[in-house]
Formats: structure tokens, sequence, C-alpha cells
DNA sequence: GCAAAAGTGTTTCCTCTACACCCATGG
DNA sequence: CCATGGGTGTAGAGGAAACACTTTTGC
């Protein structure tokens, strides 16, 4: 049992959603080397007195201002050569965050922070790329069997949001009336006696996510899945 | 960036299954303190020069003797708490193996190696209970989706221990027919020209899962799942 | 009144489920 | 010949998928 001269970092890997509609992914300009001004997944060394999570969240609030509502671990990268200097092995995380909590401003290590498509990434700094690879795969594969796409939406949502979300993320068509059946058939969400209008056309009805109800259920077995 | 005093374990919960039928899981009996005798997942220490899968490699073949089949990465467990003596994180991994690779040895820091039933399990040191739940509940989901049950049968199987390792698994009845329909027709289990016999009653074919052809209908988008 | 988005039911198809009897061997 | 485990088909139910027109608003 030798002395170890392992380091331990946390990044964690951010997803937005817009209307455009596009996925988007928060980055960081590095403002230090190695890789400095090379863009990279916010995140940074674990203090010896707390949690890996209390090191996310802290490392993100730092670093872009953000802070988070959902939060999971990904998975731990600690390949011999990730990091040129030392040997670093870090336990990345996968968050969603809602449009409204969008206001992202560049601190400590990070000399610029940005929300970028993940359809159209920079170069990405370290084993990164590899990284959100790995997070966008999780996010869609996930959406699939578990609610967790409200937490990209706002509070109350249109339907249509939701489901311009899955056709986004899914990358193919979605039957509008199916679609909704199959969610509505879940009992989860809850139909508001509000309406909003997006400028042109019918005003659509707000809808809320009913989290309590929805752990309710899945206590009683009912699974999502669309 | 101040200096880190945090370590880095790997520990490795692996399984196994015989046609009792029971599923097992490969435990050690700790010959140091903390918890000197008491019984624990394999794992130590990562070195600092190798990947954190060749160290679970290394660990498991020290205090066991078992050359793994199967192993992926589990999650990275990281609680202030979890060593009495000092910040421990460890990345858990699980593994599967198959019968005959049962030639269990104790070495190393392991007093004893033993296999326990998953349902009759020890009291374990640090939060090995809460990795083995985690690692237990991946299995479960696992096997649903991904054809890793083939990794704890012999390379040639009569259909019914594939039979008997989901109902075991799965903890509920299959139906013999419906289940043999749905897996024949993924078209990835080759049936041999061998038969065995089990003692009493009419003799088994042999089986036998072609991993090739399966990737091959991945790719062609079939999708596993019981 | 027209353009734009929201809302809504029915039919068809196919998959999942339920279900029971004969077969091959060992003792 | 009997006990034991292996092997097989079919019918009915239920969920998934396909599909188009009406409604409400802004301009």
């Amino acid at each position: 049992m030798s002395e170890q001269s392992i380091k331990l970092t946390v990044d964690a890997v951010v997803f937005g959603y817009e209307s455009i509609p596009k996925i988007s992914v928060l980055l960081v300009k590095r403002k230090y080397d190695p890789f400095q001004g090379s863009w990279a997944i916010p995140g940074g060394f674990v203090e010896d007195g707390e949690s890996l999570e209390d090191a996310v969240s802290r490392e993100l609030k730092e670093e872009t201002g953000v802070e988070i509502g959902y939060l999971e671990q990904l998975y731990t990268f600690g390949n011999l050569d990730r990091d040129p200097r030392e040997r670093i092995v870090s336990v990345a995380y996968f968050g969603l965050v809602r449009p409204d909590t969008y206001k992202i401003s560049a601190a400590s290590d990070a000399q610029e922070v940005s929300w970028f498509d993940i359809n159209n990434l920079p170069k990405l700094a370290f084993d990164h790329r590899e990284i959100l690879d790995t997070a966008i795969k999780r996010l869609r594969a996930k959406i699939t069997y578990e609610p967790i796409g409200f937490e990209l939406l706002d509070e109350r949502f249109p339907f249509s949001d939701l489901e311009n979300l899955y056709t986004t993320l899914l990358g193919r068509e979605i039957d509008r009336r199916n679609f909704r059946k199959k969610i509505m058939g879940f009992g989860m969400l809850d139909e508001l006696d509000q309406k909003v209008s997006k400028g042109a056309g019918r005003p659509a009805n707000l809808f809320q996510f009913n989290k309590q109800r929805y752990f309710q259920l899945k206590e009683e077995g009912i699974v999502f899945e669309i």
C-alpha cells in the first residue's frame, strides 16, 4: 500500500433546452494551462472535507454561476493519460437546468462561459469530448425511461414544448396524438387553467409535472416509458 | 487548488450463479483493521501508474484468485465518512464470472474468500452493503435489456439454465414457451448438436451465445429486451 | 378570412400473454 | 412403466401505431 499521488476532480456536463429547439451544454473557456483558451466542461478539484456532490455544485456555481436543478453521477474517467501533467481521476456528473436558470457568468478558473448547441461543439480540452458524448448518450437513453425531461422545461409549459423536446432529443418525429395520449395516461401531468400564446396560432394550455404524484405512481408499479 | 489528501480505491462486486439455483457474490474476510475479520467486497488502492480497470483486475486476482469475464463500472462512492480513518473515494465495478472460473483462493489482504448467496449475506465492512445493493439492482435491471446473463452461464448451456437464471434474478415465474420464443427470436443463440443429461428426464440440447452475431444484430437496430 | 399552432378518436396491426400435452431418457 | 425434466403451438387481449380534421387565436 504505497503512497498514492492521484488527484481527484469532478466535472459537470450541464444540459439546457431552448425551444429553438436545441439541446445545449454549458462550457467554460479555460483561463490557465493546460489547454488555456480551450473550451471545457466545468469542474475542478474535490476538497478534502467535501462530498463529491458538494464539489460539483460548488465548482459549477463558482465557474458559471449556474445552480443546478437535477444532478446525477455519470461515470468516472480514470485513463492514465487524460491529463498531460499528472494522474487525475475525474468523477463526471450530468445535470439539467431549466431555461429560467440561464443566468450564467464566468468567474474563478473560467475566462468565459457559454451555452453550445450539442450539434455544434467546439474542440474540447482533455478527454472532455468523450465525457460529453457519454452524457449525451445517457440523456437520450434516460428520457425514455424516467421523466427527467421536465427538468429541462419551465415549471409550467405548453404541451408542445415537451413534444419538441422529445422530438429533438430522440431525433425523430413523434405522433402528436399518440404521444399526448401516452403521457397523459401516466397521470403525472397536471393541466392548469392557464393559457399561453406564442404569438401565432391558438393559445396553448399550460401543464405542470407533479413529482409527488409520480413517486406515488412509481411505488404502485407504474413504469414511465416512451 | 490546495493539496489534496483523498485516496482512491477500486472495489469489485463479482456475481456468480449456481444452478441450485442461486445468485452468489464473492466476498473476502479482512485480515487487517479497520473491520478486521469482517466480510467485505474485494478491492484496494489504485496504483499511480495503472488504470482503474487494471487495478480492479489486479486486486481481484490478488485477493481471490478469480479472473473476471465481464466487468463494468458501477458507481463511485465518495461519502465523507465511508472510511473511519481517512477520506477514501472508491470506484466500484461490477463483474460476472462463469461457474467454471470458480477456483477461489484467499491471499494478500484477505484472510478468507467465499461465495455468499445474495439472499443470505453477512454484515459487511464500510459502506459495502450499499455498494452491493447498488450492484444487485443494476444486475437485475441490466439482464432485462442487455444479454449479460450468458456471462454467468457455462459457454454451452441447456436452455433451462438460462430460464432458471432469469427466474431467480427477476424473482418471478416465467412462461417457458414464451421465454424461449422470445430469446430464440433474437437469433443470437446457436443451438448445438449436443445434448446433456441432468440425471433424470429427457436430455437437453446445448446452446451457445453468439456474441458476434449479437453485435451485428445490435447494429441493425434489434433491441434485446425481456 | 387566412395563417399558424392546438386539440382531439378510431381503426388496424402486432406483440404479449395465457395455457396443456407429448417426448426422450434413466432407473 | 413411471418419474423427471425437455420441447412445442395457438387463440385472445391489449397496447402501439397510423392517420386528418376542427378549433382558437393574431394579424
